[in-house]
DNA sequence: TTTATTTATTGCAATATTACGATTAATGAT
DNA sequence: ATCATTAATCGTAATATTGCAATAAATAAA
């Protein structure tokens, strides 16, 4: 149905796939990768270095912004962008301790 | 129009989204959590583990047999489920690198 | 061979996502 | 006040995703 069923999966399931979809596209991908680079804030220049339509990149900087990856500030007409360092690192350590879950290598059952 | 353009992005940022999107659903974030958690073959009792129905399970783990994160052996009526470590690890790598961006703390600009 | 068990596939409905043109809102410049 | 610039929002089309009932396929058991 397009919907997922979240009410059956723990918090910490839900929140591993909310940070993690929002990765899952690489328009979002690339802008996060270019506010790094830069490392600095980014006025919106991003139109050009993305290659997409000023609205579709408007709608991902949004979706960016509501899980609190990246934070903007109006400076005139423009908004400047930037990573959100305590958020990243909080998503950071999320992800990783999902990513790095044990196994033993010693089972090779298939 | 629900397409990604993915034309215009790197290999590097297409994969990233790629591998990103397969954990961008709970239910694949539990199954792989169950799989680690179980650390042997799982035949097929996922379903009642997680709680959707049987068809269900079957899409999202052939999407995760797709991005090769697991492996699936028949035996018998049954198929055994299990983790394909060499290509979780490669994934690893590939998400870390990319979470692991270096950034100044130094320079706050916004 | 018939029946049961298990998993994959098909088909479909409901919802979500991606993309962009057109417009709006907000500020700066003239 | 008018115009230019920049970013957000609205509306909409095209496509993708999620979920499941029904069915098929494949093997095991009787």
């Amino acid at each position: 149905m397009g919907i997922t069923k979240s009410e059956i999966f723990t918090n910490q399931q839900n929140e591993i796939a909310t940070l993690a979809k929002v990765f899952g596209h690489p328009a979002r991908v690339a802008i996060l990768q270019h506010l790094f680079k830069i490392n600095t804030c980014v006025c919106g220049d991003l139109v050009n270095v993305i290659g997409l339509a000023q609205p579709t990149i408007s709608q991902h900087l949004k979706e960016l912004k509501n899980v609190g990856l990246i934070k903007g500030t109006i400076e005139g007409t423009r908004v400047c962008y930037c990573i959100d360092t305590d958020n990243w690192l909080n998503m950071k350590s999320i992800m990783i301790k999902f990513l790095d879950q044990d196994y033993s290598e010693t089972e090779e059952c298939c």
